[in-house]
DNA sequence: TGAACAGATAAGCAACCGTTCAAATGTATA
DNA sequence: TATACATTTGAACGGTTGCTTATCTGTTCA
């Protein structure tokens, strides 16, 4: 009944550690961070924008050319694409008729190997 | 119409930079390492899990005291802590009637504070 | 101007996913 | 052994998501 603590109040459970809980609550990052944190691994969390992300760790690559190397359509590239770019990942340059994509945040790749580091044991 | 990429078969493009494309394809990783790396954010990809990994990262925690913390029932954080368990992320131990839960991997804390320094700035 | 082509977009569908609810395990204690 | 309780499990529901298909936009070049 602790207004401090309201999420206590809808579980279902006995506390059986109350220290332990309080203590962790106090040291857990902010809830928005925490909700955006989650919302930045579900745009890892598909093979498709990985390997996106992945082709463009080495070169720029316009719609066709990614299309191409993956053996999808144009159409499921440029939907990811825009995933991509909504989160800020990638970013865009129009040279006439084709667009190119390329990497636009620097802590990726560092998670990607973070990430195959844990995959690849 | 080259057998040794039959990707871009299946592939309704025109290639533009065919030399970009076969350069980024030598360079990939292999297909099931990305693969894998997609399935391990696709973990990461839920708020409830990652809130999960944050507490464990201070201490291990009984469900119950898990379900505590987050306002959430103990059977929809069993199902979530059985997901994290089947990915080698943590790691339980009984004791009596409790079951405690930490973690099992030393990657998970820097992949997320690599990802929280993306969404923090 | 109009044909050709790279790319974007909208609607729709099948598959997936997180939660709830109900029921079952397993362990400790009276 | 019976009860209580921490946890697990299975089924089912509602929402989300990635791809397809078709269409549309924007640019180049003849």
């Amino acid at each position: 009944m602790n207004p401090n603590v309201p999420d206590i109040d809808k579980c279902d459970c006995t506390i059986i550690h109350e220290d332990v809980v309080r203590q962790v609550r106090r040291n857990m990052p902010d809830e928005e961070n925490l909700l955006d944190l989650a919302d930045l691994f579900k745009v890892f969390g598909d093979s498709t924008r990985v390997k996106i992300l992945c082709a463009l760790f080495k070169s720029e690559m316009c719609v066709c050319d990614i299309a191409a190397l993956l053996g999808m359509t144009k159409s499921a590239i440029s939907h990811q694409l825009r995933v991509l770019k909504q989160s800020k990942l990638i970013k865009n340059r129009r040279d006439g008729k084709v667009v190119y994509y390329s990497l636009d945040d620097e802590h990726v790749k560092n998670i990607f190997d973070q990430g195959l580091a844990h995959v690849s044991e």
